[in-house]
DNA sequence: GTGTAACAT
């Protein structure tokens, strides 16, 4: 069907198109004595260039002419593409009028004239600016944003000419926002989005979902993506510019993103042929100081302090909770060459010096204004420097600002007292969201709410409570943006997922408990925490301004002013507090040797990249060196943990062969828990019964494997089998396309898949020995053994552990257990367990 | 007797 589609645009464009869409190939690849691939002023710039005639920036010029020499050709040839195209323009022209209004039109001329000077354009939005929408399409039409021919030569000697440039590409934290602003892009540009035409010259790139055409122009996708995307071609070859945008989320990957770029530029563009790449780095409320030191700056020489989050990391250091945590770090043996670790013991007791001695450093840069200065200039072009800055106003309401007169114990309790006053004091519309901590808060709060809302005057409007957290289904999920019905207030209660991820209209009014729970992974104990913690004051400036969307709101922090005064300036970046197994990785994958000298944004701890090291070590992941190995290399490939990468290469070995059953398990590990959560006592027996099929006693790891394998046998009504087993079916469908993923790169990889065909191998008791064995391949440190008094110490560190309620070896003694993760909540524990021997551990660890 | 959010050829 798309065929005719396609032959039309072919015989009816202009001919370069038909070159272009004729040749499958990306621009990236040397082409030796080929035509040109791709030219400065050619259609897909055109077909960007629908805009306005009223635009008068010169770099417009050859496009223009270009876009009139175009309709002709369109109109002579009676294309019934025409059709199509006319909506897509008539649409794009409506929106035309809608764009002129956005905050960052004004400042259109200085963000091309700072890339035409720069290379690096810093520049702060505001929600509601239009940056994410409107950056792109104002550098695409730039002349540098071409694609260039350069002379090369191929190692075989022989000369030839390589292609570089040509593409935006635009990092987004989350795969929805990427899929949605290309959406809206296109739109706005007129053109069909993505795979759907090959002219289409704006596209995206996700996970599982790849829709680019060889016209794209304009490339939104996920950081991950990104960093995969470097992994093949270190020097983004097909890229004029990368545009990093909500940098100030600072999830790992934009960390890693950030110094791959850094080191690209401060390189002289290797791997580019000379071509310059545009940075631009894209953010709403990050203190600027820290990205101006970090592109300006030298990392070997740059002040760690100088980002503010030394400070939080050194306090967290000695907040721990155990006694034996307390320890200085030692450094110990390491792995990296000529190490510094004096340097960096130094910064972490100047870190303390420094707060102790000036205590308002870390507020500097936020001072005590919720807004950023706006008196500063709008575009600061020291001439040393590389790096312009740009700064541009939102489009937000006011919003008033209500505190705590004194701190709140209860912020359940507290919420509801303000939600009624709320309801009672001011007219409607105007919907009530509040944030709190998690599942258990979110509902009791919804139960209070339907309470006392029973009691209430019948002249008042109604309440409708609408809880919104991640795991709640999908279904329930929808509730949350259906308009109110007539005379209805919603109150929405909501985890941090309302923060970012996802917007709610109709809000006027925030209610803040001022706490989010935060994941810390514990590096000398090798154990995640997860608890409440303060969120920080640009997190707390976020939850406030979800109130202003629409019209003029109100936020009440549960909380005092000082407390808020008190509040960390930004989150503590990802990359302090995780496990740095696979950031590790994928830099010893790109080339870094020297992981304590790569260019981070805020370096972690040496402690923590040293256990990295250790584990990649301990994984055959690192050869004796600290070199990555061939294991190392299949490892980076995965989209998978490290653990669960080494069990899956473990898995194709001769003497396991049981690829196909790890990988099912693997798929149902790396996807949120399939198993719902129930609420009442009958419900929770209920499933009992209907999962009493799937359920196997040597574990969680098994059961997961009978689950999947059920699931996917099941051809006519996966979504009914669900139900009656009480598995997420949204859940089941990630796993599926995670499994479709695996076992593609598994045979890719040349890794021993045997036959597609064993999802009805029985699983005897002997193939459940070589899977659990398979999986202390990578988890022989999680591992913990029964003591004489029924409780379970970790085999590495003797820490003490209990299983979680949600596995299936709840309550059960078993000799030893292996389990996927380790947590603190309320106390240790061990989640995703299975029964496992003692000796089949001394082996894991000994060989 | 229990789960903040998100990402990956």
């Amino acid at each position: 069907m798309f065929s005719g589609i396609d032959k039309v645009a072919m015989t009816s464009g202009p001919p370069q198109i038909k070159q272009e869409t004729s040749s499958t190939s990306k621009p990236d690849l040397i082409i030796f004595g080929s035509k040109r691939k791709r030219k400065n002023d050619e259609p897909q710039s055109t077909v960007l260039n629908h805009g306005p005639s009223q635009d008068s920036n010169g770099g417009d010029r050859n496009t223009s002419s270009g876009n009139k020499k175009y309709k002709p050709n369109h109109a002579a040839v009676q294309n019934p593409l025409e059709g199509v195209q006319g909506k897509l323009k008539e649409k794009a022209r409506k929106l035309w009028d809608q764009r002129k209004t956005l905050p960052i039109w004004s400042h259109a001329d200085v963000i091309r004239q700072s890339l035409r000077d720069k290379d690096v354009l810093l520049l702060v939005g505001e929600t509601g600016s239009g940056k994410s929408t409107q950056v792109p399409q104002i550098l695409a039409k730039e002349t540098w944003c071409t694609t260039q021919r350069v002379p090369a030569t191929a190692a075989n000697g022989k000369k030839g000419f390589v292609h570089v440039g040509g593409c935006i590409a635009i990092t987004e934290p989350r795969r929805v926002a990427a899929v949605s602003l290309a959406r809206r892009v296109a739109e706005e540009v007129g053109t069909p989005l993505g795979s759907s035409s090959p002219a289409s010259t704006v596209g995206y790139n996700v996970r599982f979902d790849n829709s680019t055409s060889p016209c794209t122009k304009i490339k939104f996708l996920t950081e991950g993506m990104l960093l995969q995307e470097m992994l093949r071609d270190p020097g983004l070859r097909e890229y004029s510019a990368v545009i990093v945008d909500e940098v100030h989320e600072r999830g790992v990957n934009v960390d890693l993103v950030m110094g791959f770029l850094k080191t690209l530029i401060n390189g002289k563009y290797k791997g580019r042929y000379g071509v310059p790449l545009k940075v631009g780095v894209m953010s709403a409320t990050v203190s600027m100081e820290g990205l101006i030191k970090f592109f300006e700056g030298d990392s070997e020489t740059r002040d760690p302090l100088s980002s503010g989050y030394r400070q939080a990391e050194a306090e967290s250091e000695w907040s721990g909770f155990s006694e034996s945590d307390k320890e200085t770090p030692d450094t110990g043996a390491n792995q990296e060459p000529h190490g510094r670790s004096g340097l960096q013991k130094n910064n972490n007791l100047r870190a303390f010096h420094n707060k102790a001695c000036d205590p308002g450093r870390e507020l500097s840069t936020e001072a005590s204004s919720d807004k950023p200065d706006r008196n500063g200039p709008l575009l600061r072009t020291t001439n040393d420097s590389a790096v312009a800055i740009c700064h541009i106003e939102g489009r937000q309401y006011p919003v008033t600002v209500v505190y705590s007169p004194e701190p709140v114990q209860d912020f359940v309790d507290a919420s509801l007292r303000n939600i009624f006053q709320i309801h009672y004091k001011e007219p409607l519309p105007g919907d009530i969201l509040v944030f709190l901590t998690g599942q258990t808060t979110v509902e009791s709060l919804e139960h209070l709410v339907n309470e006392y809302a029973i009691g209430m005057s019948p002249d008042l409007p109604n309440l409708l409570a609408l809880p919104l957290f991640a795991a709640l289904p999908q279904s329930a999920q929808q509730r949350v943006f259906l308009p109110a019905p007539p005379k209805t207030r919603k109150v929405i209660l909501a985890t941090n997922i309302a923060e970012t991820s996802v917007t709610v209209s109709g809000v006027r009014y925030v209610i803040d408990c001022g706490k989010s729970k935060i994941k810390q992974f514990r590096t000398r104990i090798g154990l995640d925490s997860l608890l409440v913690k303060p969120i920080s004051k640009s997190a707390a400036i976020q939850r406030k301004g979800r109130a202003g969307r629409e019209a003029p709101g109100q936020c009440y922090r549960l909380y005092t002013e000082q407390d808020y005064l008190n509040l960390q300036s930004q989150n503590t970046p990802e990359i302090l507090r995780c496990d740095l197994g696979q950031a590790v990785l994928t830099m010893k994958a790109r080339g870094v040797t020297n992981i304590i000298d790569f260019a981070f944004l805020d370096p972690p701890p040496r402690e923590a990249i040293e256990k990295a090291l250790m584990q990649l070590f301990q994984l055959k992941a690192l050869d004796d060196s600290g070199a990555i190995s061939k294991i190392g290399l299949e490892m980076a490939r995965l989209p998978l943990t490290v653990p669960l990468a080494r069990v899956l290469l473990a898995a194709g070995e001769p003497e396991l062969r049981c690829v196909p059953e790890v990988i099912d398990i693997i798929s149902a590990l790396s996807v949120e828990n399939i198993f719902l959560t129930l609420h009442s006592e009958e419900r929770e027996e209920e499933a009992q019964v209907a999962r009493r099929e799937l359920y196997r006693r040597e574990g969680d790891h098994l059961t997961l494997l009978t689950t999947v394998r059920a699931y996917c046998a099941e051809h006519t009504d996966r979504k009914g089998w669900a139900e009656r087993h009480f598995v997420s079916h949204r859940a089941m469908q990630a796993v599926v396309d995670v499994r479709k993923q695996l076992r593609a790169q598994c045979y890719r990889s040349r890794i021993h898949t045997g036959s597609d065909d064993t999802d009805n191998t029985p699983i005897t008791s002997e193939l459940a020995t070589t899977i659990l064995k398979c999986f202390l391949n990578g988890f022989a440190v999680n591992t913990a053994r029964l003591m004489p008094d029924g409780s379970y110490k970790t085999v590495v560190g003797n820490q003490l552990v209990a299983i979680h309620p949600s596995s299936g070896l709840y309550g059960k003694k078993v000799e030893a257990i292996m389990y996927n993760e380790f947590v603190f909540t309320n106390r240790s524990y061990a989640r995703g367990v299975s029964a496992v021997q003692m000796d089949w551990v001394g082996e894991a660890i000994g060989g």
